[in-house]
DNA sequence: TTTACTCCAGATACTAGGTATCATTTACGA
DNA sequence: TCGTAAATGATACCTAGTATCTGGAGTAAA
């Protein structure tokens, strides 16, 4: 869970400190810029804001940063996949088509209803990814649906 | 839906001159090749597949295939994107980790479950993606699971 | 504090999955 | 059968990675 008042960089970092990974200069220069995206973005617009940094290395920060849990992949409507800062734990999106908005959907019980359909299907589950697409409240005010 | 004793080639084709695609050479060729597919499968290899077929045109043959309707995409749990023969209308997949088989999930009440969450968040559903994945029947016999 | 070792960085090349452009060819309706 | 619009294949380019390698930096032990 992220602290409040302790730099989110610095949490990215702990993160991977964690996991046994070293502390870089490359890596702090990913984490902080990581840390300021207010929203989900993709891997090579990371990769253009830090032209100082190796491509290989923006990735492979990226891919770490995913396993430790700090950063989760989201799949856009459009099948691009985004990076976004990341609660700990099973969870989902909910994405707004509109802004780019993302909320997430924590301790849903879609895993249940899961669990029996597949049953049905004498399907032992193991996993599974859910987005969900749509519009958020502000969008929703802004553009009113047409009749 | 598939119709019986009717080549599914035919099928696809059929599903793309309704929507007003020309009925060329090379499209029967990429139909072919889907149509005789037993599971999922990537871009790639179909390309490979066809080695008299321009790169461009299988990649848009797929495209159009998929905005048809008469092929859909599949996430695997690795990441990578896959295609597959479609029933028309919306479906989910169960995805066999172990074999690959993939079943199509129809008419799940997700859906409703989905809406009433995201109305919980003020959100307007749009649209979702959802993989299952776990261990088909046939996998669970041959591979208990270990205690 | 020097050494040794391992991890990491950046460069580069390669793979997969596409899209954009464009000149040529083909399908098909009038 | 002819004109036109659509499709093709070649090519170049883009995004998103991964693999490999050399040199450099972090770290722990001597």
């Amino acid at each position: 869970m992220r602290k409040r008042g302790y730099p989110l960089s610095e949490q990215l970092m702990d993160a991977l400190e964690e996991r046994g990974y070293r502390d870089t200069a490359p890596r702090r220069t990913v984490a902080r810029a990581i840390a300021e995206k207010k929203r989900h973005f993709a891997a090579e617009e990371l990769r253009e804001q830090l032209p100082g940094i190796g491509r290989a290395t923006v990735y492979r920060s990226l891919k770490i940063l995913v396993e430790a849990g700090a950063l989760c992949r989201v799949l856009l409507e459009d099948g691009n996949l985004h990076y976004q800062l990341s609660h700990r734990g099973h969870h989902h999106h909910l994405l707004c088509v509109e802004c780019g908005a993302s909320e997430d959907l924590m301790g849903c019980d879609i895993e249940d209803r899961l669990e029996s359909v597949a049953e049905a299907h004498h399907f032992q589950v193991s996993g599974h990814w859910l987005e969900v697409y749509g519009k958020c409240q502000t969008c929703r005010a802004k553009l009113p649906t047409p009749v």
